[in-house]
DNA sequence: AATTTAGTTGAACGATCGTACAACAAGAGT
DNA sequence: ACTCTTGTTGTACGATCGTTCAACTAAATT
């Protein structure tokens, strides 16, 4: 049924089976480094200072067309297969979803803490993640009516429910 | 890689292969059942007049253990990915998600209007339908550190800054 | 009692899956 | 010149996929 497969893939890029099989091991190890790779820039130091251009970049580049269209939505339901089930790609994901926690957290922390707010930052910073996920994953169901734009701009307004002004 | 299949199905129930295709046409069809089976009770007209208890019962039924256990992902992971191309199952997502957020978004009206409270309630019911399918996507990846609990509550206390309380 | 229908089984099919492997091309290092 | 690594291809294999179908059981209908 359409599923994400390594000959899909080669069809698509243009290259032969045995070309994949040369630079990944297994399966399990493609859909590793794809993962990594899709994850990279969530986990990584930010180029700005600015905690409110940190979480605008992080939802910028969540709903950036170019790397998360929608046709990345199999390679996604594939992994996300794996990680409920493969060990080692379990904890690549703990390890990444807790990092990436941290960073919206301590940028929700430093933003209002600065304008004397209050705020559970663990838990709303948790909230943005599962609010883009599940909009992203909308988005890549819905074939019309549901637009990155909107869906950012969701984002933005879940934000300012909370204090952080754009 | 351990995928929703009809062998597994069969396994698991303890019937015969030939009997799920007695009863199911093709695996589309068996899909689309599912998928209809497991939203059946978040389109239905809930049982209360309250709309505080409409929203409360959404969240409780949608991170409820008994239906929404992690052994469903894997239905879910392909039920996903034909939503996103198979023409019926889209057009049957489509129709309950228009009507899901319209059941969120009236409660919300329903009960901001009466206090006083401004507030873009499709634009709210659009992001509370991301939270749950965004925190139930994570708590099914996470192994551990991720309860039930805490994705409620999460709910929660994003309804309650938008002024809804219980 | 005879016949029809619905429930259920297991074997068989062609297609496709992930993997393994032999083969060749091209360059780097010696 | 020769070897060794790296990139790349295509084929082949066993396993498993969704689907089909002949056969059997048992209840319902006539």
């Amino acid at each position: 049924m359409s599923a994400f497969t390594i000959d899909q893939i080669c069809r698509q890029a243009g290259v032969s089976r045995g070309l994949i099989n040369h630079h990944f091991k297994t399966k399990e190890d493609l859909l590793t480094c794809i993962y990594a790779d899709m994850t990279d820039h969530l986990v990584q130091d930010s180029n700005s200072d600015d905690a409110r251009l940190q979480l605008a970049e992080i939802i910028e580049t969540s709903f950036d067309e170019q790397s998360f269209n929608r046709s990345n939505l199999r390679a996604w339901l594939s992994i996300w297969g794996e990680v409920a089930t493969n060990k080692v790609l379990n904890s690549l994901h703990q390890n990444r979803y807790r990092k990436y926690k941290s960073r919206i957290a301590n940028a929700l922390t430093s933003i209002t803490e600065a304008d004397r707010l209050k705020l559970d930052a663990d838990s709303v910073a948790r909230q943005l993640i599962a609010l883009i996920d599940g909009l992203w994953l909308e988005y890549c169901l819905h074939s019309a009516g549901f637009s990155l734009a909107a869906a950012k701009a969701d984002c933005y307004r879940f934000l300012q429910s909370h204090g952080v002004t754009f």
